[in-house]
DNA sequence: TCGTAACCGAGACGGTACGTCTGGTCTTTTT
DNA sequence: AAAAAGACCAGACGTACCGTCTCGGTTACGA
């Protein structure tokens, strides 16, 4: 795993007193603590330290901001409940990933923490630069993977453009998401891949 | 206009003095200068106070939030941007609705500052309910104009989802101006158009 | 009566309206209230206007600060309490003097607020000169008259240095007040005042 | 000396970073330097802070109010100024004493200083202890025992009341201090000092 | 086995901005 | 012309966190 912080334990055995896992491990359970019930935006250093029992200096030796220790702890959970589907059609793989998305968003704390990194992304580049790396284009080359089998399947062209493709499924979503017009609904999920593979086919 | 904050002159002459208009100006004013240097995360109430030679209980005074104090700021540029095609089809006003969106989000200083905005919105449930009110659904209810001269010319079906429809074109515009993965061109926006529009009529 | 403020019926009827009477009693009244409760640090001119229903500028007009407001105040009441003994010695006469003083400081609310407007007298210049004419030296007068009784009825000398004699008196009473140190007991003021007597006497 | 703050070095060597002794000193010497220059009434922490270079929290950190801070700023100086006389009489102690006092309060700053602390002391209840304790308290056990010695030496009795004596002394020198009603000469020293000690031997 | 390097928790450091409060003034409409 | 009302600028308040910097102490490695 590619994190944003210097782990604990590097290749070349080091001198020195050695990073202490387990405060790594207290570190992340405590911001994850907090963001769970404050969101990123009630989650400061001071306190994630404290609730560790870690002094500021020991997370600050990890992570360079706020925004990387939340996205540490927000993937832990968040990139396992991603799957790459693999149903067969592009319509049921789209799906299933869509709705994989929806549920975590709208079923667990994952919505508004997500919403969070987003909002913070804009005001911290280094964490705009590791949410870009690790979880945009993370998830987006497992969605290609989905039209790279349609496209083998004869489903779509090999022309698409994926990037525009993705963009309208998993941009309508984060759209609900970050400006609370539209609830994030199963039916939502069904018209936008509808409506997405019909303009594919058809374009 | 139904701003955020309470303006300076009301309908019932107010007993005592009257909210300075010119002390309005002034921090509008100062807001929206300060907003294009630096953005809203480097905008603070302290220095637009200082900047409009004003109390800053004379901003906390009409405004609740450095956010609302922000998108009002904002919204006296950007409205204006943002016009009401009608170009004889579908096609060409949403091209052109979604052109005159880019155009300002890169051409001028609102990229940062809208995307500064939604960021802000995730932590200030008041500016998320402004921001939904006074932008989002005011634009969206622009857009749907266009959508009803659709119909109205047979372009597209009367049970088209608007919401779903205008979710898809802008959400994947917003989202490539908040995570920054791939470029906001007029190539996008034609892709965007044309996929969408195919997906209308197919679906 | 020489007061701090400019009164509301001056001889020359002046053109315009006349100052409200009432808006002095209700300010006089408001400020003895809030005196009398948290004592003069805990007056503000604010709330002072607020409770007699009165603009700022209506006591602003009136008074040039709040310790001269307080003083008035304060004055209404004490003032009557300070009488002028003349028990045919000297020793009653003190006695009764001081004896007043004390009851007043320790049976009412007198003794807070007095020591709060010698306090503000030592940061408000006007009010140090209001105190000093209007309080010090009005009491002082009065005092001397006693010692000027003792004078013809052969008690003392003649040369006595009556400004050292009512420093001792009342120094020391306004010692105990202000740091609290010892408390203001009938025992205390017979001490004082046998001792006094006995000095002026020998020396 | 038992400080009003919290002090830069304590026995048991205390856990985390210690207390800047550094901070301690450019924090009372700009105390100092305000206090000279404008009184107690015109030094904000604000202002101590930014001259000391340094935040207002390590202020706040040792002192719990701005009364207090300005108490140990002027005990620095002051407390040397008030030495304990031994002339070989009552009558050259005491003089020595108020003389020292009437010194320090006319000739250098201390005079407003002390004034300005005696007012704050009538609003912070934590100066009015500090006070009592550090400044009142101390400053009569010295002067106590000037009263001892004559005691010793069979110039007064031994039943004589220190307390009522030393609040005379004092008491009349600290009237003239706050209201200013009388200059503090040196004549004003003598003729109390006599008086007082006339008073004693005749009681 | 000993020194030294890097870690650890604790907590102080200089700062910035917060949102509130009050002071004394100014500007309305109403009397 | 004065009244009540309330906005105005100014600036200090005490607090919360920021990211950095000492402390005393611990834990590993390499000499």
């Amino acid at each position: 795993m590619a994190d944003t912080h210097i782990p604990a334990g590097l290749a070349p055995p080091r001198r020195g007193r050695p990073r202490s896992e387990q405060a790594d491990r207290a570190i992340l359970a405590a911001a994850a603590q907090i963001l769970a019930e404050r969101g990123l935006s009630g989650m400061s250093i001071e306190e994630v330290a404290s609730r560790a029992g870690v002094g500021k200096t020991t997370i600050y030796r990890r992570w360079t901001s706020r925004g990387t220790l939340a996205l540490d702890a927000f993937l832990a959970e968040f990139q396992g409940q991603q799957p790459l589907p693999d149903t067969g059609t592009l319509r049921g793989d789209l799906l299933a990933a869509l709705r994989a998305w929806i549920r975590a968003v709208t079923r667990t704390s994952a919505g508004p923490i997500l919403a969070g990194l987003i909002a913070e992304a804009q005001r911290d580049p280094e964490l705009a630069v590791a949410w870009r790396v690790r979880v945009v284009e993370r998830l987006r080359s497992q969605h290609k993977i989905m039209l790279d089998r349609a496209v083998e399947r004869g489903e779509i062209s090999a022309g698409t453009d994926y990037e525009v493709v993705l963009d309208l499924l998993f941009g309508a979503a984060y759209h609900r998401l970050l400006h609370g017009h539209q609830p994030l609904t199963d039916r939502f999920a069904r018209q936008v891949v509808d409506l997405v593979i019909a303009g594919i086919e058809r374009s």
